[in-house]
DNA sequence: GGCCTTC
DNA sequence: GAAGGCCAACGCTCT
DNA sequence: AGAGCG
């Protein structure tokens, strides 16, 4: 009975490729009544705009197989097990057409990374339990170069959307300064992500170094609005750009 | 979630 | 067929 | 090195 209470698996059509969606009725939202095969829907519906974050770029899988229920909770950094996960590494026995990149870390260990191509793979994902979707600010021609610098703008505590968008606005005026053109979206809850493309031609250190700079003026401009501090108890009520991002 | 082993 | 175990991330920052 | 952070 472990497969029917959940549903008979399914097989969807997603452009042309066959993907096979596990217990499709497993209650995967709870507050909001969103099943598992509601979510690969979804991911389908949106794929265009998914696909363009993610297109040739190595990404990591955070994965909630059990649904967000109450009390799930990520497996820790101290490996205090969790029902939800980040997976970097392509799992044995993918299909075929989901494509691998290989990632050197500065560590000097590699994995075999995802490299999101098409509307399947992001529904082959989904129906691993991924919920969210982290790209790598690189392509998977060049994996050491990063064609994106990204501007993270996390609210804190006591601030929202409405003060990562004013935020924004000052990000805007100081991009036009230097003649760059940032493209906004909305990443988590009520964070933005400012994207600007650059050629794949600077070193992750340089290109970090870069955003930390952007993030230091921005706050050099408008304390009020904006922190930098990596203690969070430093921070305030106020926007923390995450120049760690890049 | 998927795979493998064991009962 | 059912049930249980195991696996599924990484690095940077600051003191 | 160890704790804190994404
Ligand atoms: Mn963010
Ligand atoms: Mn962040």
């Amino acid at each position: 009975m472990a497969v029917s209470r959940y549903g008979e698996p399914l097989e969807l059509d997603v452009s042309g490729r066959a993907v096979r969606v596990s217990s499709p009725e497993r209650v995967y939202f709870p507050e909001a009544g969103v099943t598992k095969i509601d979510l690969v829907r979804y991911y389908i519906a949106v794929a265009d705009g998914a696909v363009r974050a993610l297109r040739q770029r190595p990404t990591t899988l955070e994965r909630w197989p059990n649904g967000v229920v109450e009390g799930a909770q990520l497996t820790q950094r101290d490996g205090t097990p969790g029902d939800a996960f980040y997976q970097k590494r392509v799992p044995r026995n993918a299909p075929d057409y989901v494509q691998t990149t290989r990632i050197t870390f500065p560590s000097g260990r590699t994995a075999d990374e995802i490299c999101v191509t098409e509307a399947a793979v992001v529904a082959w994902a989904v129906n691993l339990g991924t919920i969210t979707f982290h790209p790598w600010p690189v392509r998977g021609s060049d994996v050491d170069h990063p064609d994106e610098l990204r501007i993270d703008l996390d609210p804190q505590t006591g601030t929202g959307f409405a003060e990562a968008v004013a935020v924004a606005g000052e990000a805007r005026a100081l991009l036009g300064e230097l003649g760059w053109i940032g493209w906004p979206k909305t990443s988590g809850g009520r964070g933005l992500h400012i994207y600007v493309r650059i050629e794949p031609r600077w070193t992750f250190t340089q290109v970090r170094h870069a955003a930390i700079a952007f993030a230091r003026e921005l706050e050099r401009r408008r304390p009020d609005l904006v922190t930098t501090s990596w203690w969070k108890e430093e921070r305030g009520a106020k926007v923390f750009i995450d120049y760690n991002q890049n």
